[in-house]
RNA sequence: GCUGAAGUGGCUCAGUUGGCAGAGCAGCGCAUUCGUAAUGCGCAGGUCGUGGGUUCGAGUCCCACCUUCAGCUCCA
């Protein structure tokens, strides 16, 4: 009796009874074959040697699936466990699964180890790689299990089969002497597994809890080819030479100091940035009829308790005492804001009201989470509230939608990937109010025709929100902006408009930001851009750089009329060669330097240089202003 | 907050078993007047993260704290 599948393009295949995924993979290509990971069976993530049954849906997984590299981590960190327990047999291991970017095992070890012993590690499990053994899952009774992991002195993993509920299947993969409990699947040999490297140890708490026995965690990469490992390599290298906290220092943007811990100071250069940065905000948002208010940093004890900050936000605050009442340095924007839409009456002719605040605000973050510019305890939100009716709503969405991409595109992020969240369990408000809001951001999603992943239940606990990512020149992606519909706060904050029925009804707010914090993203767009800024970020746009002390009035002169037709310059007359005034220059990653010697004094011209590109030949000083002019008014990317 | 590592001129780093704190770059001065990524010579610059302790003597050994880094955890 012969069985049919369907496979993912909607073809079926007929196939003898007993086969398995590899053998339909086999029917179908021998390179696939080679290529297969697991199966997807009837939507079922398992082994590629699971035999399929009549009528079943197959879906072949390769490493270029998105289930793919996971497979392959959770096979490698099967091979770390393997290898650390024939090095020291004492080792008690854990858990090893695979993450976004490679794999960890937790393994407790009678002595401590250092990235000294990687290599041999290393070396153990490329002999186990070699030694091609088959990865077999089996299906084991509790009883059976308790007596295989007792047996191999594996006493957590005891804990964890304990902590199994009574309908889990317990299965176990077996790959050579090693044995783990494991859900699966596995790749069918170790061989697949064709480059992995130890990156690091570090300290880590039997399931994150402090009070339990402290482990070592083994981070490691896996990929199914060397040349993949290699890549993932000289990615590493170049996201370290463009770490925000390195070209900080060396571009004289901003610094750290022990004396405020997580909380930056920007330099001059760095404010340029900065504010370079919010004149193009502030020019797009006056384009779309923003008004933008100013609220206070510090507001007093009653305000945190009625918008629920105080239940739910009060770890992260920071307190103050003023004449003896409590006060708190805001965490957030919203309240401020309002306030100030509660300090009069509104029409619905006003609405929408769409109130910016470049606000401060400050959270107290854990000490061990501060990491530069990304994470840091006081940070500037380009926030906006905007009150509407529920009929507005969907236009307003589109509206930030629109704003949102535009401002990306316009800085340097092509690429953009959208996320729609919805209820969570813990929830306030009615089943309407959620169905209309999501269904909303739903319609002003399509009605621009947007790609966006659905992720059920992500949402606040006020609304549902739309989440930005923006993808780097590295491929990584961050989270920036978010369009969250907030039912809550006009309710707890008792917000209002007279219709024109002459009624009291309840307006609609949405929380939305486009950077997000603007510290954290000027660390996104320094990492994107390498400190190389396109001319109308760039903190000194030009440089003027004299041949020799005689032109120090024409350098200056120079300089004045660059400066006049509204460009950052700076000059450099000093008594050095040409050579090294450009290698400082180049070194400073200015991005344009214009020299001046004898020659073009007498013609009134300047030579052009375009960091990173060289010389760029000779303009009329008048023409080379026009141009950089015009490629900084047009942020010219 | 937890675990581990680190902290020496503005920057990058050296400093042996405890025995007079060093280099390069940057800065300043002088010479040089130079054509597209480093001109030469000289000078100055440090309470070795902070506070205790051990010692005849501490950058070095011990303790506490601070900050940073790598993770964890937390937050989304």
């Amino acid at each position: 009796m012969d069985i049919t599948i369907s496979l993912p393009d909607g073809s079926q295949k007929t196939l003898p009874q007993g086969s398995t995924a590899l053998d339909a993979a086999k029917s179908i290509g021998a390179g696939l074959a080679r290529a297969a990971f697991a199966a997807k069976i009837n939507g079922h993530l398992c082994d590629i040697t699971t035999p399929l049954t009549d009528g079943a849906t197959l879906a072949i997984v390769t490493y270029k699936d998105k289930e793919g590299p996971k497979i392959l981590r959770h096979t490698a960190a099967h091979i770390l466990a393997s290898a650390v327990k024939r090095l020291y047999p004492k080792a008690i291991l854990e858990d090893g699964p695979a993450t976004d970017t490679g794999f960890f095992y937790d393994i407790m070890l009678p002595e401590a180890v250092s990235p000294e012993a990687f290599p041999a590690i290393e070396a153990e499990m490329e002999k186990i790689v070699a030694e091609a053994s088959p990865l077999v899952r089996k299906e084991l009774s509790r009883e059976e299990a308790l007596a295989l992991f007792d047996g191999r002195g594996e006493r957590f993993k005891i804990e964890t089969i304990e902590s199994l509920g009574e309908d889990d299947v317990i299965s176990i993969y077996e790959m050579g002497d090693f044995v783990d409990l494991c859900r699966g699947p596995h790749l069918q040999s170790t061989e697949g597994v064709k480059a992995i490297k130890i990156m690091n140890v570090a300290g880590a708490y039997r399931k994150g809890d402090a009070t339990r026995e402290q482990l070592v965690r083994f981070h490691a990469v896996a990929f199914p080819d060397k040349k993949l490992l290699k890549e993932y390599l000289t990615l590493l290298e170049e996201a370290k030479k463009r770490d925000h906290r390195r070209i900080g220092q060396d571009l004289d943007l901003f610094s750290f100091q022990d004396e405020a811990p997580g909380f930056p100071f920007f330099h001059a250069k760095g404010s340029i940035l900065y504010n370079t940065l919010l004149a193009f905000m502030r020019e797009e948002l006056d384009k779309r009829d923003y008004t933008e208010i100013r609220t206070p940093m510090i507001l007093n004890k009653d305000l945190w308790l009625r918008s629920g900050h105080w239940d739910h936000y009060r770890e992260n605050m920071y307190f103050t005492e003023i004449d003896e009442r409590d006060f708190a340095v805001k965490p957030m924007n919203c309240p401020g804001g309002l306030l100030v839409y509660k300090n009069g009456m509104h029409s619905y002719r006003e609405l929408p009201i769409r109130a910016a605040e470049f606000g401060m605000v400050h959270r107290h973050e854990m000490s061990g989470v501060l990491h530069g510019l990304f994470r840091v305890r006081c940070f500037t939100q380009d926030d906006a509230h905007v009150f509407c009716t529920t009929d507005q709503l969907q236009a307003e969405v589109e509206n930030i939608i629109d704003l949102v991409l535009h401002v990306y595109n316009t800085v340097g992020f092509k690429d953009v990937a959208i996320e729609l969240s919805t209820r969570p369990a813990n929830s306030i408000g009615s089943d309407e109010i959620w169905e209309l809001a999501t269904e909303t951001l739903k319609k002003a999603l399509e009605h621009h025709e947007i790609k966006y992943q659905l992720n059920p239940g992500d949402g606040a606990f006020y609304g549902p929100k739309i989440d930005f990512h923006v993808k780097d020149c590295l491929g990584r992606t961050w989270q920036c902006g978010t369009i969250q519909a907030d039912f809550s706060m006009p309710e707890r904050f008792d917000l209002t408009y007279v219709g024109d029925d002459g009624e009291k009804h309840r307006p609609v707010m949405i929380h939305r930001a486009i950077f997000g914090s603007i510290e954290r993203f000027l660390g996104i767009l320094i990492e994107h851009y390498a400190g190389n800024f396109p001319l109308w970020l760039a903190p000194v746009q030009v440089r003027v750089l004299s041949l020799s002390s005689d032109l120090l009035d024409t350098a200056a002169d120079i300089a004045a009329q660059l400066k006049a037709a509204g460009l950052r310059v700076e000059t450099d007359v000093r008594d050095e060669k040409i050579g090294a005034k450009i290698r400082e220059a180049e070194m400073m990653k200015i991005p344009v330097m214009l020299i001046v010697g004898k020659k073009e004094a007498a013609e009134g011209k300047v030579s052009v240089r375009r960091h990173g590109k060289g010389d760029q030949g000779a303009l009329t000083l008048a023409e080379a202003i026009a141009t950089l002019k015009e490629e900084s008014a047009s942020r010219k990317q």
